[in-house]
DNA sequence: AATCGCTAGTAAAGTGATTTAGTAATCCAA
DNA sequence: TTGGATTACTAAATCACTTTACTAGCGATT
């Protein structure tokens, strides 16, 4: 018989059971105290490292992390935010979870933040103006800390702080993290130029986008600096909001049956250059041998697709973690109010095997 | 002169405005609840529809929505979960949010959830077994009312509900979305044999990839039931828990190495897939005259790689979809044991350009 | 002996909700 | 006229924690 055997530790306290049910009861800091003989407050104070908890000898401190562990105790965030007002959780707005541009960035913002012990919540609003409107107010419900908006207009004042990525807005409270324009079109029209372009097409951004405007302005401007022509003929403008090479291919379609010459084509990003492609070769152009092909972002599949992708990269990782940085920061420093407004960012230039020197 | 202009409503109602700094002070349900000259149990009854409310007039309940909106009023999520343990928030644990893989499967989660005003909080444990522990306890902590992980191994007892895509595990407690494997390599297979395709190559998935054991069994078995060979010396895998075509592009160089002869390739998903064809590329061998390869999953840019990619399409956003759905059931009825502990998906093949007939 | 300062804590008030039990007022039927 | 039911609410407890203010006890100093 084993009447007196002791009962297994993990039974008796890794985990309380509640009386009947068997599934686990939560372990509160009441709990906690009461198998301490302490009271809450003492053990509150401790296991935050309250300054105030100086005073409280090493020993009974050593005494309340064993328990703590033992019992496995976490605290709940959900009563700690009541008193606090700060969650460690941020709002993360995008247009949608894509495979390309969204994710990466989402990832860099995601490495930052879980590092520092902040968790993120997701919404995309597919461009609807309705959710725009109601996401971000949503998660300031939820109490998050601060917001991260990609790709997204913005046009809210928020009792958080807010950093956005490509939004180019000049909202108050807003930090923004932008690409420099004016160097992306340098350095894709240079590289062309170089090569011997002078007919050069181009597919715009989606109207929704908010990156399409600024962009565009600095091609204009740029290659007015450059002497190269920036011809309506030769300018299509994606639509829809899918994000999907399928996008590029209709349009360019639409640009060859324009029956107007060009050597080479500067797409508004990856996923339409690599829809672009499809369509040249679908009317037997070659790329690069006929038509130079140079996309935008760099997004994984531009190394990989046939022919592997020229294009401006974008840094959209290290534009995540700037925006997860510059936020955290934010929120550490509520009442600082000189906080950067603009984060610019320096594109680089990834010459591979769609563009080559111009025919003729 | 504009001194008598009106202040403009969203100024003087829109928000109550803290005495001195100016700054938006929350709306609670007291301030709610002292502005209509009631208390705070009544317009939280009404607000929250209980049916101890249907005693109060119609007209006192419209009376309150109409302040509640007029103020903006939200409630607090934090000061809620203190009293209901109820969060509307789950966890997403993937592998990594940078891939197509997660970001389709996260994309149909996010669909459900948002229309049944959940959120959702993600982590991603890069295949580190610390972080495969850690995260879901502290998603936990932060009172998610459950948990869905994507391809990641799984076991943990958790108190919430969990469900697991592509998870192959018997763990107590969860609910699994797997693929019909054995239906996906009759079809990949099946394809290849009536093209007639006798030696074939196959890219089996990393070792800490979930779906890496169940699919290589099926193809095992699907194989000798068609009466086709399944050789080591052409079958590679994939090792790094990059998300690149790279490493489909490493393994196909070191199975061209050996010298052995086959005509198709069968890959673990699209992404190697993709690398694989830059390989024989490489190698001088043309896709699909000299080697037909079959990818997985049907990313996005599969059907747009040149050559298009013939593959066995995963429907992950239905997947998603179907594992938010089953979680929140499951979140609705917590002491139901009746949830069903696999839900099993039909893959479907696409036909591309990346297969052909055998040569002679 | 009175005061001071230190130690090792605790009591109690918040945080913004939800929820149960209760109550005052009115109405209706026996 | 009394009792019960209904109506329209409210008081107060509760949730799990944080945080400020306070105290009891004790040795040391003046």
């Amino acid at each position: 018989m084993c009447e007196t055997a002791p009962v297994p530790a993990s039974k008796k306290s890794g985990r309380l059971l509640s009386g009947s049910d068997g599934r686990p009861k939560r372990v509160t800091l009441k709990v906690l105290a009461d198998h301490l003989g302490l009271s809450p407050a003492t053990v509150s104070l401790v296991i935050n490292r309250a300054s105030v908890a100086d005073s409280i000898p090493q020993a009974t401190q050593e005494r309340i992390f064993a328990a703590a562990h033992e019992l496995n105790y976490r605290p709940s965030f959900a009563a700690r935010w009541a008193r606090t007002a700060r969650s460690f959780t941020i709002g993360v707005l995008v247009p949608e979870v894509s495979e390309g541009y969204a994710s990466l960035v989402m990832s860099g913002i995601e490495g930052y933040l879980l590092r520092e012990g902040y968790f993120y919540l997701v919404a995309s609003h597919r461009h609807r103006d309705d959710l725009i409107d109601e996401y971000p107010r949503m998660l300031v419900a939820r109490s998050v800390d601060g917001l991260i908006a990609l790709d997204t207009p913005w046009r809210h004042q928020l009792p958080v702080p807010v950093v956005t990525v490509s939004g180019h807005n000049q909202s108050n409270g807003v930090t923004n993290i932008l690409l420099d324009h004016d160097r992306a079109a340098q350095l894709a029209l240079g590289h062309l130029q170089q090569l011997g372009h002078e007919r050069i097409a181009f597919i715009k951004g989606q109207e929704f986008s908010s990156d399409t405007a600024a962009r565009w302005e600095s091609i204009v401007k740029v290659a007015a600096r450059l002497g190269l022509r920036v011809s309506p003929k030769l300018t299509v403008q994606l639509e829809g909001d899918l994000a999907s090479p399928e996008l590029g291919y209709r349009v360019t379609n639409r640009l060859l049956e324009r029956k107007a010459r060009f050597t080479a084509l500067f797409a508004f990003n990856d996923t339409s250059a690599i829809g672009a492609i499809g369509a040249l070769r679908h009317h037997k152009l070659q790329v690069p041998q006929d038509v130079s092909v140079v996309g935008f972002d760099d997004i994984q599949s531009a190394a990989f697709h046939s022919p592997q992708l020229t294009t401006v990269r974008q840094p959209l990782k290290k534009m995540g973690m700037m925006a997860a940085e510059a936020l955290l920061r934010r929120i550490a420093r509520p009442d600082d109010n000189s906080y950067p407004r603009a984060i610019v960012i320096e594109p680089e230039l990834v010459v591979r095997k769609s563009t080559a020197r111009a025919a003729g």
